[in-house]
This record gives C-alpha cells, structure tokens and sequence, in this order.
DNA sequence: CAAAATGATACTTTTATAGTATCATTCATA
DNA sequence: TATGAATGATACTATAAAAGTATCATTTTG
C-alpha cells in the first residue's frame, strides 16, 4: 500500500533539488539529467507544480522554473493534496452508496481517528524538514 | 487512499455476519442473500479465509463454512494481510530498484513512523471490538 | 448415481497510476 | 522580424492493481 505516488515523490525530489539553487531558473531539460525522470513525465509535474504556485513559469527562450515558496512553507500534505487528492482513509466501500452504517459504523470511526493521526503527522512534514 | 480494500471489508462483513449463529454451517448461497456480495467473490473470499484456516469448510451436499476461530481472535491486521499482502507503507519509489538513500532518507524514517502507529493500531482492532 | 456443495485455478473487466505526444503560445535574440 | 527554445493546455496510451467472473474437478449426502 501505497501512501506516497510516485508524482508526489517525484514533485519532493524536484523541489529539494531545485533549493540547492534557489534563485537559478531551471529548465526541464536541466532537471531530467539531473533527477532521471523521463521528459514528459517530468513536464507534467512540473506544470502542475506551476498552476498549484509552488513554481514561477518563464516562457520563452531561457525560460524554465524558478522556486517561488520557501521550502520550509512547502508542506507534503500540500504535495499529496495536490497529485493525489484530498486525504483520506475512511471512505465506506459499501457497494459504493452512501453506507447506511456510515454513523454508527465502528470500523469507520476507528479509520478516522488514524486518519486523523496521520493528517497530523503529514501537516507537520515540510519539505525542508527532509533535508535538515 | 484506501486503507482497506474491498475484500478485506467483505471479509469483515463475512464474518460479523456469521458469528451472529456461531455454530450454523453457511453455504455461499446462504450469504449471497445477506450480504449483497457476487456470488463468485463472496465465494473467492470464502475459499480466501478457509485456506488461512478462519473458516471450516465441508464439501458436498450440505456442506458449507463454519467460523472456526471466535471473533475476538481475529485481527482485522490478518484480514489486511490475508487479503491485501504485508502491510507497508515506507517502500521507496525509486525507479524500482533498491534506493541508494534507503538509509539515511528522511522522508523513509517519518513514513516508517506512521507506519508503526498504524500498525499498532490495527493489531488491537479484533473484529469482535467492531461488534461491541 | 445425482444433486449440491466446495477446491483449484485461470480468466476478464474496471479503475488508478504512470507515462507519452502534440499543437499552441510566448519570449529572447540574431 | 523570423527562428528556436522554452512552457501551456490537453488529450492520449500503457501498465499495474483491484474487482469480479467462469469453469471444471472433487467431495458428500440422500
Ligand atoms: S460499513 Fe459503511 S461506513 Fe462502515
Ligand atoms: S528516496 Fe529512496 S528511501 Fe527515500
């Protein structure tokens, strides 16, 4: 089971690479040979990055990414939000219809208050906390 | 994000269902009508948790599934193991092969973290402590 | 022996993840 | 001002995992 995709895991490594340098405008070209993730695949993540704000676009010739958030703002729950969706654990898989136990239901209530614990946790990790 | 997949959950309900007549040996069919399950994944599971020695199975006419263990003994941690392979959260992504970070990552330590509360967590939720 | 059950196992469908491709737009600069 | 080097938008394809189905063999009871 999975918690963290690969997208996530590939926007973290991304963006702790791209702080060694911080005020350098990267093009993807630069990131591929650095981080061996294929081309477009790396795009992608990296437009998403730019629409979620976490990077300033330059388009054009000698354009590229330029980091625009510290990284200590930037938060994994944030980049989980954004490539996985909206956290969470307890969802009933009751045939897919709102569940008429949802209330009462122990099993969810026991997921919740993981979920809850692992919400927690995951605010807490910022990226900069990585690499201390 | 799902923490328990559909088998798992359909096991659980298997078996909340039939501890209500400890001692009644249920066909498939018997549980089909209950349960609201397909037939042949309610009879997969069925197969499933006798394998892993949870239910009883007699064969032939007027066989059928008998608990075999008490509800109390049963984790919903085995379930997920039976049924979704070893609980794991902190495998490294990278590229498949064998992380030259796994040691000294960051992100690795803090998910192993997670991973041992929920993991101690679920070893205490018995299917009977779901029914209380 | 026939009917009614499970055993074993392989197959198919659906969904989510991972990855690719392509054309449009922008910008620097020769 | 045309060209090439970059991103924007977006649609597509491939792979893997989860969910579900099908089928033939075996066992048991009546
Ligand atoms: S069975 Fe539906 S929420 Fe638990
Ligand atoms: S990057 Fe491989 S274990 Fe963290």
């Amino acid at each position: 089971m999975k918690l963290i995709t690969r997208d996530t895991d590939y926007a973290i490594r991304i963006l702790c690479f791209m702080v060694e340098e911080p005020n350098k405008i990267f093009t993807t070209k630069d990131l591929v040979k650095k981080l061996n993730i294929p081309y477009p695949f790396l795009r992608k993540i990296l437009q998403i990055l730019h629409k979620n704000n976490i990077l300033e676009a330059f388009k054009g010739k000698r354009g590229g990414f330029l980091l625009k958030k510290s990284i200590d703002e930037i938060y994994l729950l944030d980049l989980m939000n954004i490539f996985q969706g909206k956290f969470s654990l307890s969802q009933c898989l009751f045939k897919k219809k709102p569940c008429p136990r949802i209330d009462s239901c122990k099993l969810r209530k026991k997921l919740k208050k993981m979920e809850g614990y692992l919400l927690s946790e995951l605010k807490r990790i910022s990226l900069g906390s990585l690499l201390k």
